[in-house]
DNA sequence: TTAATATATGAATAATTGTTCAATTGAAGA
DNA sequence: TCTTCAATTGAACAATTATTCATATATTAA
C-alpha cells in the first residue's frame, strides 16, 4: 500500500495511517468472518447454537428453513471455523467452534443498544 | 417463534433453545452491523479510521478508491452508527462512532488467528 | 443386499449489492 | 454573484449470493 498520485489533504496523517495498515489478506479474512455472520438466516443458526449443540434436522425446525438450505449455510460457517460438527450414527450435531464467536455476538448486541 | 409441524429429533432441547431466542428484529439488527463490516472495501475504511479521523478525500487516497465510492460506503457506515462525521468548512472529517467497533475488529482478529 | 433416514451437494434461478458516471449540493474566496 | 473545491446523491450495470429442487452420500436396521 503506497500513497497514490491523487491529491491528498493531510499527507502526514495519511502516511501514519497507511503505516499501521494490516495486510490485505487480513482485511479480506476478517471481512469473510463478518460476511458469514451478516446473513440473518445464518446468524439465526449461530444463535441456535449459542448455548448447546443441535442436529441439522432440529436446526431446520428452529430456523424454519429447509434442511438443504441449512446444510448449505452450515458448510459456509464450517469452512470459516465458526461451527464444528460431530457425527453420531446417522445424525450430525453442530456446535460453535470457539468462544470468540459468542464474544462477537455479545459485542454486537452492545453496539446495537447504542 | 414456535415449533413447526416438521419432524423434530430432540424436542426438549429444541424448546429450550427457542425459549432463549432473541427477537427477529435483534437478529436482523446484528446482521446489519456485520454486513456493514463484511465488505473488504468498507472494512478498509473502518481500519483507516481505527486510530484517527480522516477527511473523505484522504480516505479515498488511503483506500485507493474513488471519492464517490467512499462516500456511498460512508453513508452505510454512518446510518449504522459505525462512523460519525464533523464538517470543517468544505472538508468533512470521519471517525469511528464508538469503541465497540474497535473491540469487534480486535475479536475478529483473534478469531482469524484461530 | 435392500430400504429407510439424515445430511450433503450441484445446478439454476431470483434477489441483493458494490462501483461507476453524471449531476448536485454546500461552503469559501475572488 | 461567480467560481472552485469537497462531498453527496441517483441511476444503471455487473457481480455476488441465498434458496430451491433434484440427486447423491453415509449410516443403520431389516
Amino acid at each position: 500500500m503506497e500513497i497514490c498520485s491523487k491529491k491528498c489533504i493531510n499527507p502526514a496523517k495519511v502516511k501514519k495511517t497507511i503505516k499501521s495498515f494490516p495486510k490485505q489478506d487480513t482485511i479480506v479474512g476478517i471481512a469473510e468472518i463478518f460476511k458469514a455472520l451478516s446473513d440473518p438466516s445464518r446468524l439465526k443458526i449461530v444463535f441456535t447454537l449459542l448455548y448447546r449443540e443441535h442436529c441439522v434436522c432440529d436446526i431446520a425446525v428452529i430456523c424454519s428453513q429447509s434442511e438443504s438450505a441449512i446444510s448449505h449455510q452450515l458448510r459456509i460457517l464450517r469452512v470459516l471455523k465458526i461451527v464444528k460438527n460431530r457425527r453420531e450414527g446417522k445424525i450430525v450435531y453442530y456446535s460453535l467452534d470457539d468462544e470468540h464467536v459468542k464474544s462477537l455476538i455479545q459485542m454486537s448486541l452492545d453496539h446495537l443498544n447504542h
